[in-house]
DNA sequence: TCGTTGCTTTACCAATTGGTAAAAATTTTA
DNA sequence: TAAAATTTTTACCAATTGGTAAAGCAACGA
């Protein structure tokens, strides 16, 4: 009865591959992948090259499953929309909870936005077989909530490109609104900011009947 | 009377270095700078990497200059905001310019969000002598307009922020979009969708009296 | 204590990269 | 047309890169 998953892995496995993973972050991030190279990831994690590799069969497969262990935390509060809370409240606080998780982890945004912004050449398939799924369940939720009057008519898919788009701005382009902005920290105001845009956006015009 | 302008460029020059900067605008908004080669750059263009390298000095020089002549036709359409113009339509125009840039022109947003994204470590110059006082300025007209009653009271600053994402994003993330979506075309939707998204937030509260 | 297994290091390599030197070819100018 | 200037090619290089081979070292069960 050969085992195909390869025994548990063992204490200094479980360390190393953490290590290894955290400073490949930093490094991916901050330097993309083509950037990116395996000394500075070996010298972020404390270990030697060829050591780094021991671990990991490549560059690349650091990089994958950097990624694919991202998207399961990023897609989180997606997941936790619920059918049954009331809308907007509902929406309004998936945007202040994606809004917090840019501005507390702006590495893991920047390191998704690299790789969507190169065609995603190494992760479609996550977006295809993860992604795509929950976000059409959770279209079909706004959309449900749009029919009960109970939300302003807006394309929910486009709504949540908006939500994406506006909290995680301040993670990518972050290095832009620190020149932009005079005020040092940005949170406050982008807190407020979102929640009147899309507030004003997704009150419906009457009523609940 | 020596001329620091080292004279007028022949017709060789600007067709080559047109060609170049091209060929750049492919290889480093797909690949990003550190994984933009020179040689990928020469092929492109149909040149010589040497030939390359007699028209710029460096890769550096390649990229930086692609990127500071992009930051012109960049803001080109927030230069236009108009101040004597109808508030709520001057900015919704904006909003409209700026998804068409994206939407036609998706590799020069990605290569500007590209280097934002690693911290603008090479045009944070720019950003700071160019961007910072056009953005000042529209932050004003943006104010005079709420004061005068003609706009709903937004900040002005994370307002602009929301505009460049939720424009931005089509190109930016256009392969999430092109994966999510599964009308082929996102224009129309994205217009559609933008439009109601800003027109909501900005049209004031009361008749201008 | 010995051997097996797992972890780490040293030494190395082939390929790629940004960049150069200088000759050759071409175009322009006088 | 001949000289001068410009453009292009050929041949090359030092540094870096992702990755490997293999020996050394440590841990642990029998």
């Amino acid at each position: 009865m050969t085992n195909t998953t390869p025994k548990k892995p063992s204490r200094i496995q479980t360390r190393n591959r953490r290590l290894i993973l955290d400073a490949a972050l930093d490094v991916f991030s901050r330097d993309g992948y083509g950037g990116a190279t395996l000394d500075a990831i070996a010298k972020g994690a404390g270990l030697s090259k060829p050591n780094v590799l021991y671990y990991f069969e490549g560059k690349t497969e650091i990089y994958v499953t950097l990624l694919s262990q991202l998207l399961e935390t990023w897609l989180d509060p997606l997941v936790e929309l619920d059918p049954d809370g009331d809308p907007v409240e509902e929406l309004l606080g998936y945007v202040r909870h994606k809004l917090d998780m840019s501005l507390e982890l702006p590495a893991e945004s920047k390191l998704f936005a690299g790789e969507i912004l190169k065609g995603a050449p190494r992760i479609s398939k996550y977006l295809r077989h993860d992604l795509k799924p929950l976000f059409d369940r959770k279209c079909h939720v706004i959309q449900d909530w749009i029919d009960s009057g109970r939300l302003a008519p807006v394309d929910p898919a486009h709504l949540i490109f908006s939500i994406w788009a506006t909290t995680q701005h301040y993670a990518d382009f972050g290095a832009q609104v620190a020149v932009l902005l005079d005020a040092d920290d940005p949170s406050a105001g982008a807190h407020a900011h979102l929640e009147q845009l899309f507030r004003s956006l997704l009150v419906p015009p009457l009523p609940k009947d």
